[in-house]
DNA sequence: GTGCGTGGTTACCCCAAGGTGAGCGAGCAC
DNA sequence: GTGCTCGCTCACCTTGGGGTAACCACGCAC
């Protein structure tokens, strides 16, 4: 998705952080990803239920798109009617937990004191 | 900025990762970040110079967003021509430390073999 | 006077991500 | 037959982030 002329890559390309992002880039994928890890193996309609207004599109196309990127994996099984499981993949295992020092600064931030930098 | 339904923050808030996308969520804000950090005290032209592709709009706006989430310093100097100097602040310091898992997933995705789950 | 360089602002446009709502295909309950 | 479930897909529309380009004030060099 979106082949466009990647900013930083001009010199080279900037750190592997515009390869994570590019992954993690849509509005839902880190609460997709986050769910599946505190749900493992869930089906279609459990993780829509656990996304509070995500709609099937766009779920459905996040978890093809994760897919494609390896992080999610899926397992749909012939039956009616029809039974899909989503899971993460060693890859986004690894991804959520590099993903935890962001939340961590984000939960700091959040709870810790407002006196460091900015005036309010 | 965007007070939209936060997702995730109907069953409280997620879990901070999100306060961190709304704070990095643009399209050159980790790149600022990370220029910040490789060339600390930059001037807007400079800063630039050093993210081709960027335009003075968006990294005007950028840099103003990223100062109102206390992650950027901006100290201007009443001269002629106008001078103005960024820098990180401590926050924007960790912040850019709790990339670096981000950035090592990348890097190491780019870099590593390709058979762990795709196929491809 | 003209031009340059600074660090912006303003107005406008564009396009893709995301949202809306409908439908589908197969089997089962009734 | 009708209607329901489940996991999507399709067609459409809206929103706003980002891109384009012109302009500004100020001093200096010429």
């Amino acid at each position: 998705m979106a082949t466009l002329n990647r900013p930083g890559t001009a010199d080279g390309h900037a750190c592997g952080i515009d390869t994570a992002m590019e992954v993690i880039g849509g509005r839902w994928k880190v609460l997709i990803l986050w769910a599946l890890r505190e749900h493992p193996l869930r089906r279609f309609g459990e993780l829509r239920r656990l996304l509070p207004g995500i709609t099937e599109k766009v779920l459905a196309s996040h978890l093809r798109e994760m897919e494609a990127d390896g992080v999610v994996r899926r397992v749909s099984y012939d039956e009616v009617p029809p039974r899909v499981e989503y899971s993460l993949t060693e890859d986004g295992i690894r991804l959520n937990d590099a993903l935890e020092p962001l939340a961590a600064w984000g939960r700091d931030r959040s709870t810790g004191p407002r006196s460091r930098d900015e005036p309010a």
